[in-house]
DNA sequence: TGTCATTTGATACTCAGTTTCATCAATTGA
DNA sequence: TCAATTGATGAAACTGAGTATCAAATGACA
């Protein structure tokens, strides 16, 4: 089954129904590697309207098939997310998206859990990079490094 | 020196105006010791306007007095960075943050570098939480973890 | 105290995202 | 197979957060 059924299968099961502009915004945002923000896809899908291309991000998020990810500034990006728990890694220059997973980390954040009496629910972990093709194209990294105080 | 008082002589060092505005707002902000939003300091400091509170938010930021924490949803929330370097721990029912800092983690997070031809400038931990003080108020933990993903 | 660059604030604006509501389409059921 | 029902759509108006403009005010320093 390929990602682009499995999503259209998700959807199915949880009783939503599979519409065109459903199946074209799919067909779109699965082709973007690297992430994607809400205005591409309405730019990109001009079949579907604005408010239909927000419901269906929204949509897709709460069933887990897309993932948020709030930018330090500028409108959030969203990930198809491969693995079930994973975290991101972004390019501070053009803002691309990949997951990655880091169980050394994960088992430290566990042992936080009842340090001080609150009740850790989840985490979220954020890694800044210049990607390698930012790099080759001659970004650098010490512009991006001050306004980054993530360092 | 306080807080106030040193937050102040930031300003001052670094060339900029002590003005009746700015003080009212500093004096303002460090009362907020969980975070608060530009729209709460906007309403509780009628003395100085809306322009003005956004501005010296964003002044405060880049001095690197204060941090600040894009939500999932809804505006960012600010806080007086105490620590050069430092995370948050985030109440998902309140909104209120406090800083951690997990040596382990950091250590991880700096082995990742130069893994695939990315240069890392830097990263962001992010501890989901129900507090101690909401958890007490009632709130319970099952409606959250539905809603939150980074579990 | 006067000078003047910096700061301020009212207002208008932009941008991202949501609500509304009339219309349209997919499913149900007779 | 054809209504009836319910869910989905989209144009447009709206909201909320933040920014730009620019004339007027003010803090720092001579």
């Amino acid at each position: 089954m390929t990602l682009r059924e499995s999503i259209i299968q998700k959807l199915e099961d949880n009783g939503f129904r599979i519409t065109g502009s459903r199946v074209k915004l799919v067909d779109s945002l699965i082709k973007h590697e690297e992430g994607f923000t809400a205005e591409e896809l309405v730019t990109e899908v001009r079949e579907a309207g604005r408010a239909t291309v927000y419901r269906t991000i929204r949509l897709l998020v709460d069933q887990g098939v897309l993932c948020k990810l709030a930018m330090d500034s500028g409108a959030p990006r969203y990930t198809v997310s491969g693995m079930a728990h994973h975290h991101h890694i972004i390019c501070v220059h053009c803002g691309s998206v990949r997951e990655f997973r880091q169980t050394v980390i994960e088992r430290a954040l566990k042992s936080m859990e009842d340090d001080d009496g609150d009740t850790v629910v989840g985490h979220r972990i954020e890694v800044f990079v210049l990607c390698a093709a930012c790099r080759a194209a001659g970004a650098k990294v010490d512009s991006i490094r001050a306004e980054h105080q993530h360092s």
